[in-house]
DNA sequence: GAGGAGATCGTCT
DNA sequence: GACGATCTCCTCT
């Protein structure tokens, strides 16, 4: 299932117009791209198996909930651009803004199913390979918001408001023809404010989700 | 394998 | 000064 083939290079990012539109649209399409980081010696890919959409001013959950501030402008800045933040003191989480320029909105990716630059990403996660396969347990990569940005070395420094649709950035996101199979979409986890919104969408039966 | 608590700091009140 | 869109480790079963 992970580390299928390597990702074609000629793939094309994703275009603006496909994230200007309502996170929860925008979430359900999302699942099963792919996440591309351009590192300097090495590519790193992997497909996305789970999101969760945040509607702004009307999502009590949201950033953007209370207003524009210093932290989340780029919510309220044009679509296709990467939100980072810090939390808890240990971890970065990734988004990607939503709607068009001056609405606030956005996606928060929870888990991924690695494919490429493994080992990479195990060393960024600091989880040790088996020495005979030379794989980690994958699960442990990728599945969860902070192990994802941690294993593709996102930082608010180096990746806030990063331009998600052009492949001259060094981080992207790609469609390559997959279709998710059946997707379940559920409440989203560990946030106390309009925590019973079904606003969470996952592709069934994917071990690389990070909760059942 | 499930559940609970601690870590740790940027952001906003 | 409080809190948070989390992870890991530890304990108990």
């Amino acid at each position: 299932m992970a580390a299928d083939r390597p990702v074609n290079k000629s793939l094309k990012p994703l275009h603006r117009d496909f994230y200007s539109r309502d996170p929860r649209v925008v979430s359900r399409h999302l699942l099963g791209k792919i996440l591309v980081r351009r590192g300097k010696r090495k590519v790193l890919t992997a497909r996305i198996v789970e999101v969760e959409a945040y509607l702004g001013q009307n999502d009590p959950a949201s950033h953007s909930f209370s207003g524009r501030t210093l932290r989340n402008d780029v919510l309220f800045g044009p679509p296709g651009r990467s939100y980072v933040y810090f939390i808890y003191g240990n971890h970065f989480l990734f988004n990607v803004s939503c709607l068009p320029d001056g609405e606030a909105g956005g996606v928060l990716f929870r888990a991924l199913e690695p494919i490429e630059g493994i080992r990479e990403m195990a060393e960024a996660r600091g989880v040790a390979l088996n020495p005979d396969s030379g794989v980690a347990d994958l699960r442990k990569l990728t599945s969860g918001p902070g192990r994802l940005a941690e294993a593709f070395g996102i930082t608010r420094e180096r990746d806030n408001d990063k331009d998600l649709t052009s492949a001259r950035s060094d981080l992207f996101i790609v469609e390559d023809g997959f279709r998710p199979g059946r997707v379940e979409i559920t409440p989203r986890i560990g946030i106390t404010k309009a925590a019973e919104r079904p606003l969470r969408y996952i592709i069934a039966e994917n071990k690389f989700v990070s909760k059942a």
